[in-house]
DNA sequence: CCGCTGAAGAATTTATTGATCATTCAATCG
DNA sequence: CGATTGAATGATCAATAAATTCTTCAGCGG
């Protein structure tokens, strides 16, 4: 069974490495399977289409970007700065690794349009790490009560979806990103330092 | 000279009506120009591009908007309240119009292509009427002192860049966009009643 | 048997060609 | 002489055919 992972492991790089380069549009499955060796079907036996492929790209983007999150999370500064920290950490890596692999862009689009389930997937683990931060800001009295944490992590997320894959909302540059992010983050942590009110929605 | 914008006025007629139904790739220059009667050279005396066109009528569109908005910042409603209008109002409008006739967004696309400098105009226009919103809400206590109006104003439109033309950046239903738009507002306002310390960025 | 191949089929993409389109401008009209 | 046309032009688009590509699976080989 090692055996086994370790092939899907190889498959997965090699796509990695032709996928950055040439897009995903641009790699052929045999072109990997010829990488690795093998028949373009034998691949079928570890990853059942493509799309599955480019998906196990991002899971590994992600599971980097999760540890970091996790850590900054757990570190004791004050929750306010974590909040900027965990936000400011996926700016600077989505930007980077898209500057580095403009490629890398047009995976995010695919998933995007054909895997919305596992964009929805890791906004919910983000919002794990969220809630550990807003939490502990709560018992710190650094912000006041929150009643839905959860809830409250996902208008945070809305609020900077912006920042999330940078380079398909807008063309601003890095710098200008961080300090539209910083602004907007200065915003929220001063509403959750008051405490939120939820307001019925207003009619019309 | 009330002749030259009756027939600009004419061949915007001719070409909204198209473009909502048709789309803006499929509706030709010669087409609008039969239905007023002219060459399609003829429009070009009128309109230094299709794209004019298309700019016009989002224009026209706009205007409609920025009346609302007008009459909302002048209210004399509670500040936040005001805000929470603005931004529902365009939010359900713009929802609307795409809801009714698709082909809408098509323009949308365009011009957020090949027109980012007009669509900057509009930001910009809008800030003005938050920033009359703002500075009331200032001055009536409800909010905290605000340094830079319309840098605070470009923040809150960066936070809500999401609901402006809500089709293309997701696809939720329009109860669950306004659910989310009234939870990301009610951040907002409370992070201006509690006034926005502006933090210098984070280093990495 | 298990793991793999390579041929086969369906779907998609590319290449190529012809048609249409946006735009310009010299010639015409009133 | 200003307003308008319609032909000319280059760019873009549509249509079709050819080639690739993804995916499946019957069958081979260890």
């Amino acid at each position: 069974m090692s055996d086994k992972s370790k092939t899907r492991e190889q498959i997965l790089d090699a796509a990695m490495n032709r996928i950055k380069h040439y897009g995903y549009g641009k790699t052929t499955m045999s072109e990997i399977a010829s990488d690795c060796d093998m028949s373009a079907g034998n691949i079928y036996r570890f990853f059942a289409s493509k799309l599955d492929i480019a998906e196990a790209m991002a899971r590994q983007f992600n599971a980097e970007l999760y540890q970091s999150y996790s850590e900054i999370a757990r570190s004791d500064a004050p929750p306010a700065q974590r909040l900027r920290k965990v936000f400011h950490y996926s700016l600077d890596q989505t930007f980077d690794a898209i500057e580095r692999e403009a490629k890398i862009l047009e995976v995010a689009e695919v998933l995007g349009e054909e895997r919305p389930l596992f964009m929805n997937e890791g906004l919910a683990q983000e919002r794990i790490y969220l809630c550990t931060i807003l939490e502990d800001g709560v018992a710190r009295g650094d912000f006041a009560p929150i009643k839905d944490c959860n809830y409250t992590a996902e208008m945070i997320q809305s609020a900077l979806m912006k920042y999330r894959f940078p380079q398909l909302f807008s063309r601003l540059t890095l710098p200008k990103l961080r300090r539209e992010l910083n602004g907007v983050l200065d915003i929220i942590i001063a509403g959750l330092a008051k405490g939120i009110e939820k307001t019925p929605e207003i009619e019309h």
